[in-house]
DNA sequence: TGCCCCCTAGGACCAAAGTCCAATAGTCCG
DNA sequence: CGGACTATTGGACTTTGGTCCTAGGGGGCA
């Protein structure tokens, strides 16, 4: 299937602003929500596809760099874009340094907020698409016992199976059973791959001293 | 050996501000270097070690960002910190997304400048260090044979001795002396390991097709 | 020409990893 | 109480990986 189409979420609380920007999108061929506030965007369901914000820096109740944080604290990783009338220096340089992806502003070229637009959509696309992966492998994680997980971070430290026995103090034909079954829950096939989803997946190593 | 103290780079085309700047700093158990200009700077033999660049905008010849934009080419990974007597929104943005580590306005507050440098400096260690333990690893790389770098990544993909013998045409006994060869070379005693080391160099591994 | 490095590889083994079948025991849950 | 799941292990093998020692052929270099 053909991947969903992206979302610009817009929000403003100047409504011409709003209903300008979303024609403008639109006629771009964007899929667009608009919001008149940060508020009115958090009670929104979590968006967890790709896309990216268009958002008004200062605004009523909460402004645009406290949403900014809000959404990072949850972990959204929308790329944001934002919008100032009588933006400081300053302000967007913090804007910058906490994450976003542009501070434009007002009034802004069409052109330009399309291109920015289009940049930022594209590396959240890799964004979202190697967070699908991680989530496939930490499903894959999670289904593992207790045990074969503590067996997993021994074999990520390259012990052997009998120092790993030892360490857990159970026989070698055990951790044998462990291993195999750790293999096929995380779908891999050589310790080599196993490294490689685990550290996508950041499962830490057990320390090899102790 | 304790580390070399972090140096910091101050360029700014204005005497005055030079030496104020150096002497601050300085003050604060700072080693520094000042230049009047990104030309000057660049004469200087490359610095490899921690620190950080504080560097104005706007001068004369090569601008602040034009240097930035000339040491990232280079490689250099030192971070910058600009300072500006009128700066744009667009200039500090344009600076940040180009990789800055801050973009201040003068005049600056002494506690505020000394304060992001240390954040600078903090951070910029762990790349050093990170960078410094790569050079290890693409060393030991470089002393592999052309013959042990294809085994080499044939075994990143997790084939068997075998299948790797089959994809180079040569006998399994082969295979499993240059894969001997190898773990010694790069200083590793299990496949976990070396994948790790080689991820972190960034060694293609071969495609299991083909 | 003689030396060194690289690639090759066989023989002889040993250690490690993985697999199939079977079995015991504890825990938790309906 | 009877499954379902987990953890544990044994036996019996097969396959792989890795290490000695030995050794021939090709290429580059002093």
């Amino acid at each position: 299937m053909p991947e969903k189409s992206p979302t610009i979420f817009v929000i403003d609380d100047d409504t011409s602003v709003r209903t300008g920007l979303t024609r403008l999108l639109r006629s771009a061929g964007l899929t667009v929500e608009a919001f008149p506030s940060g508020e009115a965007f958090l009670q929104r369901p979590p968006y967890d596809g790709c896309g990216c914000m268009v958002l008004d820096v200062c605004m009523a109740g909460l402004s645009g760099t406290e949403l900014q944080a809000r959404l990072a604290q949850q972990g959204c990783d929308l790329p944001i874009i934002f919008l100032t009338g009588h933006g400081s220096i300053s302000l967007g340089v913090g804007a910058m340094k906490q994450g976003a992806a542009d501070f434009l502003t007002k009034p802004v070229d069409d052109e330009v907020l399309l291109q920015t637009i289009h940049e930022a959509l594209a590396r959240h696309a890799s964004v979202v698409r190697e967070r699908t992966e991680l989530g496939t492998v930490r499903e894959r994680l999670e289904s593992l016992t207790p045990r074969e997980l503590e067996v997993l971070r021994c074999v990520l430290t390259g012990a052997l199976n009998k120092q790993i026995a030892a360490r857990l103090g159970i026989a070698e034909k055990t951790v044998k059973v462990h291993r195999g079954r750790v293999m096929e829950k995380l779908a891999v096939t050589s310790v080599a791959e196993l490294v490689r989803v685990c550290a996508a997946a950041g499962v830490a190593r057990d320390e090899p001293d102790a």
